[in-house]
DNA sequence: ATTTCCAAAAATTTCGAGATTTTGGTATAT
DNA sequence: ATATACCAAAATCTCGAAATTTTTGGAAAT
């Protein structure tokens, strides 16, 4: 594998998980050190970045991690309810047994984690845990819709969206109320009921959504 | 302007108006020297548009125009339907009388381009003229909708869409069909009637759709 | 005739330095 | 005291060349 390719993957996971403060610079030359690399290197991945929206970028002043701010979250909450809403109910459709399949794999596992959580509260590491498993299962959901366009918009979007979404809320109070509404998305999409199914995942994501800017 | 961001537009441009053939390689060294530039220059340029789905990138192996697909195409449509039909129903909801000014300036001045283009067939270079006012119009439809994230989604697809679409199509057979389809998004959009504007907006795209993948 | 192998040629990736621009602090003038 | 001008330090942008990898084309072997 290409170094660029590792640093660009390296950089997107911290840019993710909150690794870097909202607002920070990220310089080139500072990077350049801990990868060791040179700076054009760093420079062209966090280049990319930008284009896809983790980093912003300004000409002769570098790059930055975007400001935290409740109406972009709200945005990409809508994205994702769009583009999910969408994706599920075509898995629905072209899916069959095996899709079935899968997404209860998924939602399975999550749901072990989510339990763990609830009853131990967070036992130190079972952040990343979830993070994986939570993709996993929102990803699992739309996976046959037969539309490659869809998973990659739907992809960077929750990208952005988790790096939008601070998770200093470590106490995961909102764990036993994601614990249902996975379950209903569940119960919706293997009951084939498609207005059903995207009214759970719109319920499931409507506390990030600033009240008036959702269609239906 | 810093000379990378001039010729990522440039090539950007390019991509978008089908000026290289599809599949065909994108050498740095080669467009260096038109560009006058360093082969890293366009390096990051052509990084940056893999990014966003105009050229396709694999390490080691450099940059290639990605291929036309009927697949591809509909996947695009797809999306489009969906981003422009949720964006100008916001519209409808939040853009008031200034949103419906601005549309009805759009479609005035795109469809005085497409009649001159049905009667007098296709002038040499009404062409640009027409994709830019077509643009202009289908940007209008979703300009009010309040989501910055939604326009940039959309904005891609269209650039995407116009990469797939190839126009050797040159006769315009489609245009008298194209008039009226415009007509029809402007007035089920000024009427406010949300179904049918999706409806309309779904129409007008559906030749792209191959038949079973689109969602309602 | 087809396949395998090797070396030359071409293309890609990485680098570090130099040119350009911004940033931050100090002094001067209003 | 505020504003402007200026200068030094730091950061960004561009470049061309060196290092690495793929591709090409022809010779040898099957």
């Amino acid at each position: 594998m290409t170094q660029e390719i590792d640093i660009y993957q390296e950089l997107k996971q911290r840019l993710i998980t909150n690794h870097f403060a909202h607002g920070a610079k990220l310089r080139a030359e500072a990077l350049r050190t801990e990868f060791g690399c040179s700076a054009s290197t760093v420079r062209e991945a966090l280049f990319r970045l930008s284009t896809v929206g983790l980093v912003n970028f300004q000409e002769q002043r570098g790059f930055r991690v975007p400001d935290r701010s409740v109406e972009t979250l709200a945005e990409l909450t809508h994205m994702r309810v769009l583009l999910e809403g969408e994706g599920t109910v075509l898995s629905i459709r072209r899916g069959g047994v095996g899709w079935e399949a899968r997404l209860t794999a998924a939602h399975h596992q999550l749901s072990h984690i989510e339990k763990r959580i609830h009853t131990q509260g967070d036992p130190e590491g079972l952040v990343g845990i979830w993070f994986e498993a939570e993709k996993e299962f929102h990803q699992t959901l739309i996976s046959a819709c037969g539309s490659g366009v869809l998973k990659q918009l739907h992809s960077r979007i929750y990208d952005q969206f988790r790096q939008q979404l601070m998770v200093a809320d470590r106490r995961f109070d909102f764990i036993s109320e994601n614990i249902k509404h996975h379950a209903s998305i569940l119960d919706a999409a293997l009951s084939g009921n498609e207005a059903l199914t995207r009214q759970k995942i719109h319920d499931h994501l409507a506390r990030h959504l600033t009240g008036e800017s959702l269609a239906d």
